[in-house]
DNA sequence: GCGACAG
DNA sequence: ATCTTGTCGC
């Protein structure tokens, strides 16, 4: 039998990231005079419902304009700005829409959604299934002598700067950091943070591993496995960087607490994906979940090793009050 | 009315 | 995540 070993190193790229404002754009400008779309419409044409939400709020941020033919799924007009939705509705009108006593458009007869797109959420998703299946879960590991954090602080909407700090998990003290500034391309969405912050995160990872190796085990704020479609954000750093993540998230997105008062295991669908874990002076659990190369009880025992009080683990912390200092000097 | 989803 | 006044708790 022949051995096939071209694509492993491609496959594991990010793939290309879509520029969604100009998808939804492009969108935009397909609806017919005379007719409207709703937001949940242009999000099923971009390739997930769930893209509504940044859709209302992008949408909304710009004064009327392009976007005018686009409506609740109720027919009523969106916002609050009641001048811009007086300006919104004349136009509407002259384009020969009827309103509803109550304000409303009757979408029976005008809503259209014959769309054009190469839905570009959808390949982001299947790209983040794929991620999965390459994603160890299951290997005990030791507590190593280091543990590392990542995290993110936005200097605007479009630049960020990611930080990377190691920890002594003896003393608890930092013994090294570096930090990264660049554009973000990609906005949030619920279940994609992935396409917005993995970039900057690898880059980052490439420019300390110039200079040394990573440790052992790094903590990434953000969901790991216990995610829709198990890959969350330190899924992909741990696998297309190739190092032991654990994904230490403030909320949960998605899963089912099951067996354990305090600090229960957390379930998505029939898998048992990370753990609730509270510190011992803080109330709020954190969610904590591998993301490549650990299994759960690894990650938690990872995770105990470097949170001996506070809020947070340490790695995370420090990693998030480095990058915050250095972007708001960005701003300045 | 309910539910609400990383950063 | 970020934007921000007042407020609560150690």
């Amino acid at each position: 039998m022949g051995i096939r070993i071209v694509n492993r190193v491609e496959s594991l790229l990010c793939p290309r990231i879509p520029n969604l404002p100009w998808e939804l754009g492009e969108l935009l400008k397909q609806i017919p005079a005379g007719c409207v779309t709703t937001f949940g419409d242009l999000a099923e044409a971009l390739g997930d419902l769930t893209a509504a939400r940044w859709i209302a709020q992008e949408l909304g941020s710009h004064p009327i304009g392009p976007w005018y033919r686009v409506v609740k799924r109720t027919g009523e007009l969106a916002g609050t700005d009641s001048d811009r939705m007086a300006l919104q509705r004349d136009m509407l009108a002259a384009e020969g829409l009827n309103f509803n006593d109550d304000g409303r458009i009757d979408l029976a007869d005008c809503r259209w959604c014959d769309f054009t797109c190469p839905a570009p959420l959808r390949q982001l998703a299947a790209w983040q299934s794929e991620l999965a299946v390459r994603a160890d879960g299951t290997t005990e590991v030791a507590i190593p002598p280091l543990i590392g954090g990542l995290d993110v602080s936005y200097v605007s909407d479009n630049q960020a700067v990611a930080a990377y700090v190691e920890i002594d998990v003896a003393s608890g003290a930092t013994v090294f950091s570096a930090t990264h500034h660049a554009e973000i391309g990609f906005p949030y969405l619920t279940g994609y943070l992935t396409f917005r912050e993995l970039p900057i995160h690898l880059a980052l990872i490439e420019q300390v591993r110039q200079e040394k190796p990573l440790a052992k085990v790094i903590l990434v704020d953000g969901a790991g496995q216990l995610h829709p479609r198990r890959s969350g954000i330190a899924v992909g750093v741990g696998v297309v960087a190739d190092c032991v993540t654990i994904g230490v998230a403030k909320h949960r997105l998605c899963g089912r607490a099951v067996s354990g008062d305090p600090e229960p295991l957390l379930e998505l669908n029939g898998a048992v994906l990370g753990q609730s874990l509270i510190g011992t002076t803080s109330r709020k659990p954190l969610q904590i979940s591998p993301g490549h190369g650990l299994s759960v009880a690894s990650a938690v025992a990872c995770v105990r090793a470097v949170w001996k009080h506070g809020r947070t683990p340490i790695p995370i912390r420090e990693a998030d009050a480095l990058s915050r200092r250095v972007a708001k000097a960005a701003k300045a």
